[in-house]
DNA sequence: CGTCCCTATACATACGTATGCAATCCCACT
DNA sequence: AGTGGGATTGCATACGTATGTATAGGGACG
């Protein structure tokens, strides 16, 4: 164990300069020498220095750390969070890193205290939050983080009249991106399989966008094609088995995410229909599972790498002092074997 | 925005007390009497103090943070972290803030320096190591870890003379519960896909445990039928491939990955065995797409969330001075329908 | 009634850095 | 040679907390 630990004093004694030139040398301040700085850093560099945080922090009012809270769903499943959340979170932290942030991680209730807590301990210089929609119960905290001037970004789908900033993928996009592919394999008749409701606005842009290029192509749309599912299997062989009640024809699905997908796309074979044969499905999401089923699943993917890095890099150009607008990243089809 | 931060001084004028006294108060110490702490926490809710974690850890020298280190594999893929590391992420955080500590996430590279940043920078009190095994050439480091004194848990296999403390599942256990169940099925032929050697201490120790718990019901270990494969589907498939061209006889299968698992049985299937007609499978690790295999695949789970709480309770009793011992997690035994 | 001790509080200070301001130096310009 | 100004550097101090030491108060005991 060292005796001790050596501050800036020591390195400025090594150097034969004062404290506050090593702190200005260190922090790449215009007014020291380029002689005396190399000098300092020579020094640090020996007696392997580096800048305390806390007592760096205290001083400046800066943490270089930024949060990440993750919301929680309804559904308090513990050990569950959104994979695509997982999947962002490696680029997030190299970000994080390369421009010399640290990043905390937190889970956190959408009801609870989260917006004072982060401003009044200074944990974090700015936040990102993941799965915290924009639920108008919740809206006061996003208002009270703005009142207070807490940076933050969102993950989401961008709005008009939104609070803050956003960075969300072009989910209308794919919904058209889907639909197109679906008209391309000469499909005709398409059902949407997923929630179509504003408490999932991410969803409800995927329908939008789906049904939008449909009714561009000059195709009819049946109200009653669309079905209520949630993200899971059980909820897509439940839509695929309503599907089926109607008595409507249809050669094409497109469910709002992959393990719905796979669901139905379980469902319909099991009654009968070939995929791709007599249905093509493409699902959303690009999950592991959807490489793997059986046939594979043509899917939209969102870029989680980029999705983590523009979330990292909005926030940081917010704290230093930027105005970045919100971003709306591409989306992109995956042809596999179920289309 | 809020005219200035209260500090503890705004708190101790306010319940008519000194500085000192509010902070002895906030921190639980018994020399303040219980009315005069009544009186403070009163004050402090009413202000919405915090404390400043900058100035309390730059006085006590504690950060309250744990630093999470996933070191990177050799193949740098970007977005893929090992996601049963990511599945622990939610109870690490969970337990994180219930002891009142915060989480710091960081890639490293095991070649890398991060065994004196850390400990220089004072940005955690101590770290959890996921994916550091526990190889030869980077030993040095983790003796530079313990020199410092910089508190540690690893988690992966626990062997003797090993440094620090350590937390894992039980591998050859899990090996165990694959032989004996497949044994049950009435299987007698046993073999083994997976890697075998000591560059992947859990993988070596469920083919252990699976070869052991063989050997103890009697039957007979045929080395020919143990494949090497890498967690993939593709490699699952090759093995399956290489299985079938030794000719040998085999009713049952143990994967230590349920992606090898997948790919061996799809690669089985295809050259008319059925499972679990003709042969038994059971995987390891429990992933999403095991249960969505057809037929769902039997695996051996570890328990993520325990696991992320054991490693998170183990480093903060190292913190706080205790001297825990390394831990071995029991694991569990799914039944599906690949056996 | 004096002494001692225990309890609860206040006083003083240190943690290590960043930054406003003053001081110095050197050079150019008049 | 005198003045001014830009470029560097040093001085002093503040950030907000935690803790060692001193102090005041109040019983208990002889």
């Amino acid at each position: 164990m060292s005796p001790r630990r050596p501050t800036s004093f020591d390195i400025a004694e090594l150097a034969g300069v004062s404290q506050p030139t090593v702190s200005r040398a260190l922090s790449g301040h215009r007014s020291v020498s380029a002689e005396t700085r190399a000098r300092v850093l020579a020094a640090a560099a020996q007696l392997h220095y580096t800048v305390d945080r806390h007592a760096s922090s205290l001083r400046s009012r800066l943490s270089r750390t930024l949060g990440l809270l993750f919301f929680e769903d309804p559904t308090p499943d513990d050990t569950l969070i959104n994979p695509f959340y997982l999947s962002m979170l490696g680029s997030m932290v190299r970000a994080c890193a390369q421009r010399g942030y640290d990043l905390l991680i937190s889970f956190q209730q959408a009801s609870g205290d989260w917006h004072v807590d982060f401003e009044d301990s200074r944990k974090a210089d700015g936040l990102i939050l993941l799965g915290y929609g924009d639920y108008l119960a919740t809206r006061p905290r996003l208002e009270q983080l703005v009142a207070q001037g807490t940076q933050f970004v969102r993950w989401g789908a961008a709005r008009e009249g939104q609070l803050g900033t956003t960075v969300g993928s072009d989910n209308e996009d794919g919904g058209r991106l889907a639909a197109e592919h679906l008209i391309s394999r000469g499909r005709r008749q398409l059902a949407f399989v997923g929630t179509a409701d504003a408490a999932s606005p991410e969803f409800l842009e995927r329908w939008a966008g789906f049904r939008k290029a449909q009714k561009a192509a000059g195709l009819p749309v049946d109200s009653r094609l669309t079905i209520d599912a949630r993200p899971s299997e059980e909820s897509g062989r439940a839509a695929a088995e309503q599907l089926l009640a109607t008595g409507l024809p249809f050669d094409g699905v497109f469910a709002a995410s992959d393990l719905t997908a796979i669901g139905a796309m379980r469902r319909l074979s099991e009654a009968g229909m070939t995929v791709p044969g007599d249905v093509s499905i493409v699902g959303f999401d690009d999950m592991v599972a959807a490489r793997l089923s059986d046939p594979p699943l043509t899917t939209i993917a969102q870029d989680p790498r980029r999705a983590g890095e523009t979330l990292v890099d909005t926030l940081i150009a917010l704290v230093e002092g930027g105005v970045p607008n919100s971003i709306l990243l591409p989306i992109r089809l995956i042809e596999r074997g179920s289309s």
